[in-house]
DNA sequence: CTGTTAGCGCCTTCAG
DNA sequence: CTGAAGGCGCTAACAG
């Protein structure tokens, strides 16, 4: 391992100044930079950024702490993250936040001094926000966001859903299922509220046995919810999935239960990810058209970072406005 | 920013029994260890991991460079890695390698000292093996290899793409296109080459203009090869693409082109894929059953770290056999 | 413009 | 079993 030492040592000056050939150039006679340099290349010389760090305090290092990738969105946040974030130098540091593992995370993530933190896996709860406020690190949450105010970059849900859920009150239908996750995420909670809110607006009943919540997005989840809804004496005849993980899951189940969509039952959901603009799929759904959500969180983070007072306010809170795409898994009730 | 010497200070100690405690705790007596852990826990001590990377020159961080996510083969990989690294106590940073930015990737990784690399994106190139490994530094590639002998995971994929391949021609077909990446990566390259080899096997002539090269999986790329095939005075009736993420494209741009899949043209893949077993997929395609391959590069790699002698012989070499999974994209020929 | 001195937070000898 | 001293590789003052 040739240190700056060596460095120094082989060109012949002192070891700050190889220091300062790497963060202040201008502040070096041009010929000694040239010399230092030039050893350093001979040395095949790597400034070591761990000891660095330990100065600077800074670790140009940014965890994100996301949601399971078996679910498109998170994938697709993950790619746009890890890119944007080296545009400005940044590395990241993944975690899966599950199975109550937050705190495991948290520990991990404050021993490595990381200089921001993003997190799409916040639940409502207070007490997630007071454990990330603690490490007193610049953060921001994506898609989801806290109970209280804090940074975060979201789509507005509640209309979002309103939008959609009239797109099925407008198509004919009234016997419209929702199938969600865990209130405790705000994306769920104010999907629901939005269904809720278009629902009783056009004056519609729905029965409780519509609402279907379930754990996660898998096929068995999702399974076990659309048979629920199928046996039911009156099925829906259009289902509204609180993402589109559950949403293309769920076709997946009702094609496997040789039902058609939409000719059976309409379906769409939340997110806009990649896969419902496929053929074999043309989800209809509903999210941000612009940059990814994960993309615009890295920005703001950043920007956060980037003031130096650490007021951290809390107070960068953005909210995306939501554009629905009508594709093919939404169809009129009474054409068929 | 409390450190071990304030804790130290607190308990009434020095600070290397602080130290001490949280390293070898049986080397402290249990009385002054137990008073060393209440001060931690009420001056909310956290251990600075930069600084103890900076002597015991590891860092529990391993660097994943990996292809894009939207290629879901990756997305699956990282998922797979950051789990099984987790159990071991590692992190995972993530880089996405492509236009040609290994260089940028590599320095970063140095510089950073990470314990080990993880790669999928090589290439059979021996200057990019050559750069891996003069940073001295463990590594594992998963899925590709490169030309010399390295340590990798991969699967036997000649051999894969000759099943597949006997696969169409037990359906009747002659007339196999393949839809195929740059051939300076093994994966590529001995698809081909399991290609040829079943085609010449079985005595089946397949001209130039069925083997079609192109850049990346995304939906314009692929689009504009499946134009080419279809627009032939002979088109081929039946696609072999050389991962499933081409041929999920594939099936997009065939569909929306009005052609049928597979009574139209076959189409099947390699890597086994989640969503190949979609209903509204059923793509038929060969890979590895069992643990996830990145995941079984984690296992490796964390042994071979392990190894305290820094021998990085290169040899831990293993190839996984395929296995055929037939779903409804490939159909016989004479039967429509 | 450059060298000297000090120290980031921790671990590792080595005494005792 | 514990403390004192030294240093990992680097940056941050301060002189000169």
């Amino acid at each position: 391992m040739v240190s700056s030492k060596d460095v120094a040592k082989g060109a012949g000056v002192s070891q700050p100044t190889v220091s300062r050939v790497l963060n202040k150039p201008d502040s070096v006679k041009p010929e000694t930079r040239e010399k230092v340099l030039r050893t350093m290349q001979t040395l095949g010389y790597k400034p070591n950024l761990i000891a660095r760090s330990l100065i600077t305090n800074n670790t140009k290092t940014i965890a994100l702490i996301s949601g399971p990738v078996c679910n498109e969105f998170f994938a697709e946040s993950i790619d746009s993250i890890v890119r944007k974030a080296d545009e400005y130098g940044y590395k990241i540091i993944v975690y899966f936040d599950e199975e109550e593992n937050l705190d495991d995370i948290l520990k991990s993530v404050s021993g490595f001094n990381v200089d921001g933190i993003l997190m799409s896996s916040i639940t409502l709860e207070e007490s997630q926000l007071e454990k990330i406020k603690a490490l007193n690190t610049p953060y921001m949450f994506f898609a989801r966001r806290s109970k209280l105010k804090s940074n975060s970059v979201t789509l507005d849900d509640k209309r979002a859903s309103v939008m959609l859920t009239n797109h099925l009150i407008d198509l004919g239908h009234e016997k419209i299922a929702m199938i969600t996750g865990e209130s405790d995420r705000s994306t769920f909670l104010e999907r629901r509220q939005g269904f809720d809110k278009a629902i009783n607006a056009a004056g519609v009943d729905i029965p409780d046995s519509y609402y279907i919540k379930i754990k996660d997005s898998s096929r068995k989840e999702v399974g076990e919810a659309v048979k629920k809804l199928i046996q039911l004496y009156e099925p829906p005849t259009a289902v509204l999935c609180a993402s589109d993980a559950i949403a293309i899951s769920a076709i997946d189940v009702l094609l496997s239960m040789n039902l058609r969509v939409p000719e059976d039952i309409s379906i769409c959901g939340f997110d806009n990810v990649g896969l419902s603009s496929h053929r074999a799929i043309q989800l209809t759904s509903i999210g941000y058209d612009g940059g990814h959500i994960g993309e615009i969180a890295v920005q703001h983070l950043i920007k956060q970072m980037n003031r130096k007072e650490r007021a951290l306010e809390d107070q960068d809170y953005k909210i995306l406005s939501p554009k629905l795409f009508i594709r093919k898994t939404t169809k009129e009730i009474n054409s068929y």
